[in-house]
RNA sequence: GUGGAUAUAGCUCAGCUGGUUAGAGCGCCAGAUUGUGGUUCUGGAUGUCGCCGGUUCGAAUCCGGUUAUCCACCCCA
């Protein structure tokens, strides 16, 4: 054998994951697919390389410096996808006409971005997206939310807030003071407004984007946390694109409420951007009350004109991404993540060194009852073994040495429980359901 | 991409101004207990001190580089 061992290691922001972690992470996919498909989201994917030509030109020049690029071994000019949103546009301005619109699609996929690593900041990371292109009903902006909210809370969370903007609500107000080209420098510096306060930002305003203080009080004033929609409107006047934004707003929170949102779930908050230059009218972001410092794990909006670069046909569209490990490191700062290793529920014990046929035999009709069957692999003692279904997160073991085989019965032990019983063989099935709920 | 901090056993960390065989707690393994796990007791194993190089009689300790992680900026899921 070579005396020289390659040094096993993985590259920065990109990680193994062992199967405590999979586990979840495969149970959020399920979840997350279950509800996209309830709202009737079909599934698509797409190639994880594109052409760069593809990928680059439309997120803004930040993505495009975050892009993995590179000439595959046919000289092309490659780059490995950044989000699943430009994709689609890719995909729906391809395959337009046999998709019929309205089109509502999800996808879950890994995406790449070569950018400094963080706490829930990876390189490679896992978005659920979906999206509902071809209309420009409000319609298409609450459902967009209403499946934020189902899912945040078909994944476990209570406690989480998503904060709703329009971007027609600052744009049409620098609109109306000629400060049109002053837009991308506002909205970075009001985004910074939780983290260094009003005047902070008043400061930043006057001194490095250019506005004068009275235009820089005006911007706060809808930028404020604080701000109710009738605050919007008053300082709205006399801007027509505002009032519009504001007025679907008004109509997004009304239908929300009405459809069974609860309010205190939602925040108006103009002072959320988003970087990605193609949101343009409602947005979306959430994040978790118990982790707002993770940022959010949850983003959107609608983008009238996605598709554009590709297609002369018009697309406007409206969705929203998961981030499914930023949440992964969110629940497990928050201890979330059990640390069960095993999706078996139930270890049958290697006991009797001559009964190796029986064991798989009750194993083979366990699963065939639907349960998660594990038969220990060596008939070491007991003790070991249960030692091992303990660790592994089983939750019950069935052990039948001579005894319990001349009464045709197993003893079923509840590990969480501490706790044993003894059940005739002809009635396991129907316990091992009722104790597994 | 810019600035800063950190890197010692599986985990959390100690190791003072460089000095012989590098430590603790938890975990792990074995036994007490050859039909029963998380408690207790007894015993045991564990480290290229992130990696490469330099200074030195001598480096976990000082210096340089490198890689990774964490924090801030930027940006974002």
């Amino acid at each position: 054998m070579s005396d020289k061992l390659i040094q096993p290691r993985v590259l920065k922001g990109f990680r193994d994951y062992l199967p405590s972690t999979m586990l979840v992470r495969e149970r959020l996919m399920d979840t997350a697919r279950r509800v996209f498909r309830s709202y009737g989201f079909s599934p698509i994917d797409t190639p994880a390389l594109e052409y760069a030509e593809v990928l680059t030109g439309k997120g803004g020049e930040e993505s495009d410096k975050q892009l993995f690029r590179f000439q595959d071994q046919g000289g092309r000019d490659v780059a490995m996808r950044f989000d699943l949103t430009v994709p689609l546009a890719r995909f729906a301005a391809l395959h337009a006409s046999q998709l019929g619109l309205p089109f509502k699609r999800y996808h879950l996929g890994t995406v790449w971005r070569g950018e400094n690593t963080q706490k829930g900041r990876y390189r490679e990371f896992m978005q659920c997206d979906f999206d509902t292109i071809g209309t420009l009903s409000p319609g298409a902006d609450l459902e967009t939310l209403l499946v934020i909210h189902d899912l945040l809370v078909a994944l476990g969370f209570e406690r989480f807030t998503i904060r709703v903007n329009n971007r027609m609500v600052l744009n049409g107000l620098l609109a109306a003071q000629g400060l049109s080209d002053k837009t991308v420098g506002v909205l970075r510096s009001i985004d910074k407004l939780a983290k260094i306060g009003v005047e902070k930002v008043i400061e930043e305003l006057v001194e490095r984007v250019g506005l004068t203080t009275p235009q820089a009080e005006k911007v706060l004033s809808i930028a404020r946390p604080e701000a109710t929609l009738d605050d919007l409107d008053a300082a709205l006047v006399d801007s027509e694109l505002g009032r519009t934004g504001v007025e679907r707003l008004r109509t997004l929170f009304d239908t929300a409420t009405a459809a069974g949102i609860p309010r205190e779930r939602l925040a108006l908050d103009v002072s959320i951007a988003r970087g990605l230059d193609y949101y343009t009218g409602t947005i979306f972001e959430t994040f978790l009350n118990d982790l707002p410092g993770i940022g959010s794990i949850c983003s959107g909006g609608r983008y009238d004109n996605l598709a554009d670069l590709f297609t002369k046909e018009k697309l406007p569209g409206v969705g929203a991404s998961l981030g499914l490990d930023r949440l992964l490191a969110a629940m497990e700062e928050l201890n979330l993540l059990g640390d069960a290793s095993t999706p078996a529920q139930i270890l049958i014990a290697y006991f009797d060194a001559n009964r190796l046929g029986d064991y798989h035999a009750l194993a083979r009709t366990l699963r065939e009852a639907g349960f998660g069957v594990e038969v220990y692999p060596e008939a070491v003692k007991l003790g070991k073994q249960l030692q091992y279904a303990d660790r592994k997160g089983h939750r019950i073991a069935l052990i039948a040495g001579s005894q319990e085989f001349e009464q045709a019965a197993w003893q079923v032990k509840n590990l969480k429980l501490k706790t044993a019983e003894v059940v005739p063989a002809a009635n396991l099935a129907a316990y091992l359901a009722t104790s597994l709920q």
